[in-house]
DNA sequence: CGGACAACCTGGTTGC
DNA sequence: TGCAACCAGGTTGTCC
């Protein structure tokens, strides 16, 4: 489910819970969803480090371990992390449970079984291959209008499929990429390549502002994302166009459209999003 | 390069 | 109530 926002939300909470913690046993429920090594080789490898920093690429949270490996893992549609005591009853999909030394669990949830681990030696060894390939942080420094304009020239590509590459830029997901376009006012079927310089420049500063506001709100819950605590995001009640079909676009009241392409829906003001 | 599709899974919603 | 169809916040690989 989650998206940068939502990723970032776990990170900056699990920052606060696991920063000087130490992973005791390692309770294995389901092998699969390690994805690098092999489970038999993961399990001594992470069991008794410490943590010493949690990062973030892109959707991926990355654990740096006192061992000089890295912990990585990626969330896709469905998965949880979540921060909780031993006797916090078990969700019937959790699949991993971290023991720590003060007691408390770190637990992998993930209902559609989509994502996983990866364990990545200080040599890269085992680095997923999406992670290795990423883009720019849209709210980091490398990302400016000028890398989006190179990005987007001679790309005959929709514009909404390439905000969904994770090469191109880090992070966004269908929700914020229609968000993005509807605030920067671009249909999300044009060509990426026939952008005015102008519409690069408001499709900049509508990256730069949607991830902003999610991130202090908590990140977007519509029907299953909870932070590592359990709670919802709240960025829910501030999108414009995503899963609005039919409802007033908030511009110019116009009812939001939906098209499919690329397999993913896209939601857009036929009005404001020419 | 671009586009369509299937695959990986479970579960919620909608419509007949 | 039952059942089928379709939908879902992601990514990867294949095929044309």
């Amino acid at each position: 489910m989650p998206e940068m926002p939502e990723v970032e939300t776990i990170r900056r909470i699990l920052e606060q819970r696991l920063i000087g913690r130490r992973i005791g046993r390692v309770e294995l429920l389901a092998p699969k969803f390690i994805r690098h090594p092999s489970a038999k080789e993961f399990i001594p490898r992470v069991t008794g480090s410490a943590i010493e920093g949690l990062e973030r690429r892109g959707k991926y949270l990355i654990f740096r371990l006192s061992t000089g490996n890295r912990l990585a893992a990626h969330l896709k549609m469905a998965g949880r992390l979540l921060y909780t005591s031993a006797d916090e009853p078990r969700h019937k999909h959790t699949h991993i449970i971290f023991h720590l030394d003060n007691g408390s669990h770190l637990r992998y949830v993930d209902l559609r079984h989509f994502g996983g681990f990866y364990l990545i030696g200080p040599d890269d060894c085992g680095i997923p291959a999406g992670l290795a390939t990423l883009g720019p942080e849209p709210l980091g420094s490398a990302f400016t209008s000028d890398y989006l304009r190179q990005a987007l020239a001679c790309r005959k590509t929709k514009i909404k499929l390439l905000l969904l590459d994770q090469r191109v830029l880090a992070g966004l997901g269908n929700i914020y990429a229609d968000e993005c376009l509807s605030i920067a006012g671009i249909h999300p079927a044009r060509s990426a390549g026939d952008l005015t310089a102008e519409e690069i420049e408001r499709l900049h500063k509508a990256i730069r502002l949607v991830l902003e506001r999610s991130i202090e709100k908590g990140g977007t819950t519509f029907a299953t994302y909870v932070d590592a605590e359990g709670k919802r995001g709240l960025f829910a009640e501030d999108l414009r166009v995503y899963r609005r079909t039919g409802q007033s676009c908030p511009n110019c009241g116009t009812p939001v459209e939906r098209l499919r392409f690329g397999g993913r829906s896209s939601h857009f003001c036929p009005q404001c999003q020419k």
